[in-house]
DNA sequence: GAAGTCAATAATTTCGAAATTATTATTGAA
DNA sequence: TTCAATAATAATTTCGAAATTATTGACTTC
């Protein structure tokens, strides 16, 4: 039987102990997921009973999440879901990439054995759950994208972890959490000509080969591929309120 | 008599309405200027008497600064201010100025004359602020040295202001306040040896000439100075400790 | 009819005590 | 004496209702 007590998991952030960090989690993965609307009104009463906790919690991860940038308040006028547009998408993706290939530039220089080791480690099991993917006929289930998005996340973890600035990474995450809410809202408009796993393979083995421009010029196209998927959906859904 | 409703001053922040945004800015402030040690805990019933407020707004307020990275929390142990190292210095002096650099350059690059205009304002403002400081003997008082850190700061901001980047100015914002915490840090351990006038009215030459380069290369050495004579403050303050 | 005032309603914000959890002190056994 | 278990204490976390503030709609006035 396993203790979850000593499972100290240094990948996977533990289960938050308290009520508010637990909401907090689940409200984030909510709005990130595109559950809750962008811009809409969120009403105190409505998430009381929603998501079953009294006040105080909810406020707590409430103030967190604007915090993050996810969520925004006006004073006396409560909280809404932070609103999405396509100028603060061009912005999000030029800035990430231009930290996201400073990142990786450090990291392939300074990286040792153990992190090519567990770059490789990654990659292997984003290139199965890809593998998977490509095993299914239609939609796939959620379980299995959902996989997908922890193993891409975490090899783009991998990439980037030997760094050597702990500020890097986590402006940097901060970053991808909102660019994650464009691309999830992106994924039912996506049309599938796009190896993305080739993409992924492509820059494992030039980051694995030292290959520092050739890394950088790789991921900076891959994230530039995926804002564009990203921005066609954005334009479509815009033109289709519209008219 | 103004109307405080329609003044509506673009650069400073009106005044939190709600009783958590101001505990939040007061607690922000006391942390930044020092007040509450690094490292210290942050005790509920304690903060409650100081700020006169009540257990919500007060862990809205700690929440929201936990998201600031101003302060740790671990569940169901309280809060504390973040701590202080060498090492985080580093970091943040080197992603700053990473970060700096980029959008003095775009701001150089983009800026109209409208955004020459403010940053002429905003430079003779800190310069007027600096010939104060020049005209006091001994210890400046707090009110000077205030105003003059307001100017300091809004110089900066006007020097940036034209980057075409909302989220770079706003990661630079959060390392600029982690920085302003070590800065102030090391106010008292300062020799005085350096023309932080001239560092600015240097930048603010290259800026205005659209020297872009030249203008990158001084902010940098500018923040480097900086985080030297901070470097050099914390490992005092450390050996005092150890010693 | 438009604009402003004022009550009624609905929402957010705040309080203080109850419940839960960590920490310390104490006791008993090896 | 040391260690583990347990009781006592102190702290954080949570709840739900009271207080405050915004919003809506009816009503009067110009």
């Amino acid at each position: 039987m396993s203790d979850t007590k000593t499972m100290r998991d240094p990948g996977k952030k533990a289960e938050a102990k308290t009520l508010a960090g637990r909401v907090y989690e689940k409200l984030r993965e909510d709005i990130v997921g595109g559950r809750l609307a962008p811009d809409s009104k969120l009403k105190l009463e409505q998430l009381l009973s929603d998501y079953s906790v009294g006040m105080s919690p909810l406020r707590e991860a409430l103030s967190r999440l604007v915090g993050d940038m996810l969520v925004t308040s006006q004073g006396q006028r409560g909280f809404r879901v932070a609103p999405l547009s396509l100028a603060e998408l061009e912005d999000i993706a030029k800035t990430r990439a231009f930290l996201e290939t400073e990142a990786l530039s450090k990291s392939i220089q300074n990286g040792d054995d153990d992190w090519l080791e567990a770059l490789e480690r990654a990659y292997r099991e984003l290139a199965d759950s890809e593998q998977a993917l490509e095993d299914v006929d239609d939609e796939p289930p959620v379980e299995i994208v959902s996989h997908w998005e922890e193993c891409n996340r975490l090899f783009h973890r991998a990439l980037l972890s030997a760094c050597g600035s702990e500020w890097l990474l986590r402006l940097n995450g901060i970053l991808n959490q909102q660019m994650e809410r464009y691309r999830r809202l992106s994924l039912q408009h996506s049309r599938g000509h796009r190896d993305v796993a080739g993409e992924h393979y492509a820059i494992y083995r030039a980051a694995k080969d030292r290959k520092i421009l050739k890394a950088c010029e790789l991921i900076e196209q891959h994230l530039n591929l995926t804002t564009t998927e990203v921005r066609d959906a954005l334009v479509e859904m815009e033109q289709a309120e519209a008219g």
